[in-house]
DNA sequence: TAAGTTTATTGATCTAGGTCAATCATTCGC
DNA sequence: GCGAATGATTGACCTAGATCAATAAACTTA
């Protein structure tokens, strides 16, 4: 808990007494691996924050899964699209690993907001960060081949390529298992 | 100027006190056609909203342009990425039509945030709107085929379609040029 | 309006990555 | 530890879209 307030400190310039009131808004979740966070086609009125653990965003296309995010320790995880929009969400958010997430709500978000005025900026830099990743992302799937996409991901995240099925890497990478297999000989 | 100053607080919940507020750090800026904004390289210290006109950032994929967005009346136009981060430009920001923009520069923003407290809301705002846009970018980009991306496009944005050759929209697609022209006599 | 440039179309190939199926390697429950 | 899942590798083939090259339209601009 202090850990995680000294990272919103940090990431999003918060005064540590910004950060308590921020954090106070939350409640701890448990989640069993596996287990699903926000269902798809449910309205996304609900934003965690990550203490343990490691969790995923899946799009279903047709049968196969698609990944558009993973987030882990001290990140946010939600479906922001459908947060922001009010509109049904078109992916899956479950967790990887068993994690221990602390879940605020819309309306707690809007509270706080009504009443602190750190929130505007707050959100302001959380929607940054997320526009960069969300960018750089859809820069490498536009520029770049499998294997130069493989090649960043292990070079940038070399923690998340450990921890995580190789199978997952190559639905996030967006192509298949055994092109990652394959990618991986040549390498090798 | 006053279409431009309406469709701000429409689109930013803005007074129109604010908004006029935040028109008048924005200097105009006449951009013939194919003349270039931002230079690939440099970093981006200023951001353009368009009155009049036609614009798109691209990268360079070794000597291939590569079109990373559209952007026209009323709508900003910048390399955000690089405004953020303070780190150069990956990609050449330039008028495809002769337009006419109105430009503010960081050191504009900074000074209007210091002292209006709409400014944190409508930065906000600007990047909700952001995100989402390149949210659906990536979404169709992981989840959809050629044809389907190019179906898209012309269902949703007709006029952008009409208004601009197909070699560029071809690039927007991430497809060749001689992809779209087989889409096309495809389908019709 | 004609010449020159810029776009678009079409056909013949090529290739990155997908698909399918078999085998091998791990991990996990009991 | 053993059997059953679950995950990874490998090979033979397939396909969407790229590449190259040749015309053919469609605009510029004089």
């Amino acid at each position: 808990m202090e850990e995680m307030k000294n990272q919103l400190c940090k990431d999003f310039e918060l005064t540590e007494e910004d950060a308590s009131i921020f954090l106070r808004a939350f409640t701890p979740v448990q989640l069993k691996k596996h287990e699903v966070f926000i269902e798809e086609g449910e309205i996304c009125h609900k934003i965690g924050f990550i203490e343990k653990g490691l969790l995923m965003c899946v799009y279903n296309k047709d049968g196969d899964e698609v990944i558009d995010e993973f987030s882990y320790e001290n990140n946010f995880i939600a479906d922001y699209y459908s947060f922001l929009t009010h509109t049904p969400t078109t992916k899956e958010v479950r967790a990887i690993e068993e994690s221990l997430i602390h879940v605020v709500t819309r309306a707690g978000l809007e509270n706080l907001s009504s009443n602190h005025s750190f929130m505007d900026r707050l959100i302001r830099k959380i929607n940054e960060k997320l526009f960069l990743r969300t960018q750089l992302r859809l820069k490498s799937l536009m520029l770049d081949s499998a294997t130069k996409r493989y090649e960043s991901l292990v070079a940038d995240k070399p923690n998340l390529a450990q921890r995580i099925p190789q199978y997952l890497i190559a639905s996030y990478l967006n192509v298949k298992p055994e092109t990652v297999s394959r990618i991986r000989k040549k390498n090798a």
